[in-house]
RNA sequence: UGGGGGAUAGUUUAGUGGUAGAACUACGGAUUCUGACUCCGUCAGCCUAGGUUCGAAUCCUGGUCCCCCAGCCA
């Protein structure tokens, strides 16, 4: 491993660097800053993969930082849940923070603002402030109680925290330009009153809860982060964050860098609509393996270290071609998927459609077991044994009664090899009175005992396979994309662009026995099909294979080409 | 309408004044007891118009297109 290209640093790496270089900061602490409001997605993942690279890279370390400064959306689950996904990926956090842990230390700090003249508690509704907020071109309009007293504002905030006041009545607000083009400046909230439901950590110790802007800047500060990394929307957001830690006071200010989100193709990931694909029960939960979810990428059978090399291809920049980012197509983590899989999961045959073939000149009664390899990437996988007798099931797929050019598998006549086994020719196909092919009547050459023929004859194709006697039953889930387009939603309703075929159960599939007890999780390569872990829906009654990904399949490209 | 950001093959991404390189995809081929893996090859790109320079993806000027912002969400 000599000549690995390291890939280039991005462009975060070099400012991190120079304010290393020039004496801005003298070490490295960023924060993965989730709201626990929701599981875990894949963009997500990114997010928290460049905190932790950034801080890697530079010896530094990283804390996980739950932004939980609204009640109403938070929940104890999601904390639960965003540290165990944190966890599986492998992420190695310094310390686990709260926001919620400091809001007394945010509130000295709005009691400073206060009597510094630079905040003001407003009575404005709702309404009112949102209108004379003002729009795009147009300034805003200073609040009627904007010029309240420091005596004033500072007993009404009093009571606003101590629930004195209905939700909405009033708020906090800073006091900065109205007519500021950047609509983050005029005159920000800082505190809303949210009387219910308790806070998932403080109960209701308080009745008054900061905004994003307001605990952003000040949380990095007190936490000792010193490159807050976000995604780019909150581009316009720096100037606010900056604001707040310049008129505090606040000494070795962190420094907030975005950078491009990540969107794939045929996926959605905002957090509204992956909610209304669980709610209307387009899938079945948030752990439904065709969801962005972390989770149910798990399930489904993608890997941390999949994850983690996918990341790493796309890179980090800040290319905005659609909503705040960069859409990458899927067909690359596919790709960083079956590389992982290859490498590190065993083979096995498993057919998914069966079809029975019975060798009319193999001895009844008689089995054999075939030494078959384990994983070719991995010598010290070894090898296992396989059984074999007169009656066989075969993939549907595998045979042609009537093949298309370029069709090499079973024919009428023809021959192949029955992987690890031995050459098996079709003689005749038995079929019901409605004419669906039922059964095949097959001969083998006991010549080619281990795959290869005495003769030197060769097949064009060889085939998994399954003795019917020792077959372990099971189900298997193949998913395949949860959109048929590229970009869902781009002509309408993204609903209307859902894959009907994401998702096909079989229920009569025959697993060679060595699947028998394979445990929940476990990945293997069905050969010639495509990578299967264990659903957690497996019982000991019945064993559930969840598809992962498909081999890729040049065959199936030839009969969607027409060529078959 | 104001503010902020972005633009290199189909998709991502290097390149920071000196021959535009990679990965994924697509296509073709070699190999193969997995139509997998592996290997080889092909197609394909600097948003645009000027300028500076011996030389520009890179520097300057003017356009164009795309994304984000008017929650008491984050």
């Amino acid at each position: 491993m000599t000549d690995e290209t390291p890939k280039p640093p991005s462009f975060i790496h070099t400012a991190v660097a120079e304010d290393l270089h020039n004496g801005r900061f003298s070490h490295v602490r960023t924060r993965l800053p989730p709201e626990p409001n929701g599981y875990l997605h894949i963009g997500h993942s990114r997010a928290f993969l460049i905190d932790e690279k950034i801080a890697k890279d530079f010896g530094g370390k990283v804390d996980l930082r739950f932004d939980d400064t609204n009640p109403t959306k938070e929940e104890t689950e999601f904390v639960e849940a965003i540290q165990d996904d944190v966890k599986w990926l492998g992420i190695q956090v310094d310390r686990v923070l709260y926001a919620s842990d400091y809001f007394q230390l945010l509130y000295d700090w709005a009691i400073k603002m206060i009597h510094m003249g630079k905040a003001y508690v407003d009575d404005q509704t709702p309404d009112e402030v949102s209108k004379n907020r003002g729009s795009w071109g147009e300034p805003g309009k200073n609040s009627p109680y904007r010029e309240r007293s420091v005596a004033e504002n500072l007993d009404l905030l009093e009571r606003m925290k101590k629930g004195e006041f209905p939700d909405g009545s009033r708020v906090l607000r800073a006091k900065i330009d109205m007519a500021h083009g950047n609509m983050n400046m005029r005159d920000p909230i800082l505190y809303r009153i949210i009387h219910e439901p308790d806070h998932h950590r403080t109960g209701n110790e308080w009745c008054i809860y900061p905004m994003y802007d307001w605990a952003q800047g000040q949380n990095d500060a007190m936490h000792g982060v010193t490159h807050s990394l976000c995604s780019i929307e909150y581009e316009d957001h720096r100037p606010l964050y900056d604001w707040f830690l310049q008129t505090l006071e606040i000494p070795n200010p962190p420094r907030q860098i975005e950078f491009g989100r990540l969107n794939l193709t045929y996926t959605v990931m905002s957090k509204r609509k992956l909610r209304r694909l669980v709610e209307e029960n387009y899938v079945n939960g948030w752990n439904d393996p065709r969801m962005p979810t972390l989770r149910a990428m798990k399930r489904r059978g993608y890997t941390p270290a999949a994850i983690r090399d996918f990341i790493d291809r796309v890179g980090i920049s800040k290319t905005i071609n659609s909503s705040s980012g960069v859409t990458v197509d899927v067909s690359l983590l596919e790709a960083c998927v079956r590389d992982d899989l290859n490498k590190k999961v065993e083979r096995r045959m498993a057919v998914l459609n069966p079809l029975k073939v019975v060798i009319e000149n193999y001895p009844e009664g008689q089995v054999e077991e075939f030494s078959a390899i384990n994983n070719p990437e991995d010598p010290a996988a070894g090898t296992r044994r396989v059984p074999f007798s007169r009656v066989l099931y075969i993939e549907q797929d595998d045979f042609r009664e009537n093949p298309p050019p370029k069709y090499f598998r079973l024919t009428p006549g023809g021959e192949v090899r029955l992987r690890y086994a031995y050459f098996l020719k079709c003689e005749r196909v038995i079929k019901d009175e409605s004419g669906n092919l039922i059964e095949l009547r097959c001969t083998y050459d006991p010549n080619s005992r281990g795959g290869n023929a005495a003769d030197g004859r060769k097949v064009k194709a060889t085939i998994h396979w399954v003795s019917a006697q020792h077959a372990v039953p099971a189900s298997v889930r193949l998913y395949d994309r949860l959109f048929s387009n590229p970009n869902p939603e781009s002509n309408g309703d993204f609903i209307a662009d859902l894959n009907p075929n994401s998702l096909k159960q079989l229920e009569n599939c025959q697993l060679e026995p060595s699947l028998a007890h394979a445990k929940v999780e476990e990945s293997f390569q069905f050969e010639r099909l495509g990578y299967f872990c264990v659903d957690s829906d497996s019982n000991s009654e019945r064993l559930i294979f969840n598809r992962t990904v498909t081999l890729k399949d040049e065959w199936a490209k030839i009969v969607q080409q027409g060529g078959g």
